[in-house]
DNA sequence: CGTTAAACTTGATCTAGATCAATAGTATTT
DNA sequence: AAATACTATTGATCTAGATCAAGTTTAACG
């Protein structure tokens, strides 16, 4: 239940066995079923979820009822409404799992006392907080200055899973497409080769 | 010359005078003026810069030599490539003076340094990746859901600084429109009021 | 299974914003 | 103060992608 935590952290910084073992204490598992959720927008968010198995995503709902995917998230990934998450405001983002999936939740006190009792599991949150804004960096360049085909082909490269294991109407709600424009764009794809 | 930086720190963690003086030693100051640069793309970005004074930002050129710039960075903020800064590849981007600037750089071993000799600054560093995550988030959300209007609407309610004191076509190159676009839209508002 | 609902495709049309081109302000520099 | 170079405005046209409207294919579920 806990190897792609470990995984993670093993990955950015070292942990003695026992301080791992300290540090799964702060974590509540949980299950999800596909297409239930872990936030309702509206709601506060309560946890920082750690993917152990499964695929999740967040995403906001527009007055006209148009769904828009902010992240999603594979094992060994974080996902939250940092901004709710940490501030305490009000979601504007509904959390679902995609497929079954397992959770490790760190409710905010858990986490800062996890920071304070394991100092390098905050250089591990800082280390995951530079991927993660490296990540949306790119991204903001992509969704400014690329055009659709280029957004999809590149998402293609970067995260292959992504289209395996999501709908393609997920997929173009997360490049700010519509369904019918990812629809054509693959078609264009598949005819040139 | 390091009173934004006493602010930026103090807003965040506590750090006694002590170590705020020993803090200091760590920054290599360094003026600009005006459209001299901290980074040109192709080099690898070998400073985190905090802004003491002025205003900069970060912009990358595309194939049909137009400009897309990444980020601005006012007095109390930090400007980086961080992707080359902590990876170590060669940067996409610029980072240049829109104004006349004072800066305080930190090289990447003072950073580790700094976090490993004064840990309450390694947990300011992981405050401020909150927070930039949260604004970069809130960005993509606008960059890929709003209208122009509202983009630009939104950045006079968000960043009113950056309508004053960055030109225009710049502020067009940071919402992902052309100068034309952005100079209509401004036109428009002002009709209706 | 068969049925009902999702998910995807395809076509016709529309529109926000880009592009191209010219002009008009506004700053800097000498 | 003239000259040169940025910076912003305005107009005419074009186009990538959205929208609207059927279809079709795939999947979930009693």
């Amino acid at each position: 239940m806990y190897e792609q935590l470990a995984k993670s952290i093993g990955e950015k910084v070292v942990l003695t066995a026992e301080e791992f073992e300290l540090c799964k204490t702060f974590f509540i598992p949980k299950k999800l079923r596909k297409k239930q959720t872990l936030l309702l927008e509206g709601d506060v968010c309560s946890y920082n979820a750690f993917i152990e198995k499964g695929v999740l995503r967040s995403y906001s709902t527009d007055e006209k009822g148009n769904e828009h995917t902010m992240q999603f998230a594979f094992e060994g990934w974080w996902i939250s409404d940092l901004s709710s998450f940490l501030l305490g405001n009000t979601s504007t983002y509904t959390i679902e799992a995609i497929e079954d999936s397992e959770l490790l939740l760190l409710t905010y006190a858990a986490r800062e006392d996890l920071m304070n009792q394991i100092p390098v599991f905050e250089r591990y949150q800082r280390i995951l907080l530079q991927n993660a804004f490296i990540a949306l960096q790119a991204r903001i360049n992509g969704a400014l200055n690329d055009s659709a085909e280029e957004k999809y082909t590149n998402l293609t490269v970067s995260y292959p899973d992504i289209i395996v294991r999501v709908p393609q109407h997920i997929i173009a709600s997360y490049l700010g497409l519509t369904p019918e424009t990812l629809s054509r764009i693959r078609k264009q794809i598949n005819l040139r080769k």
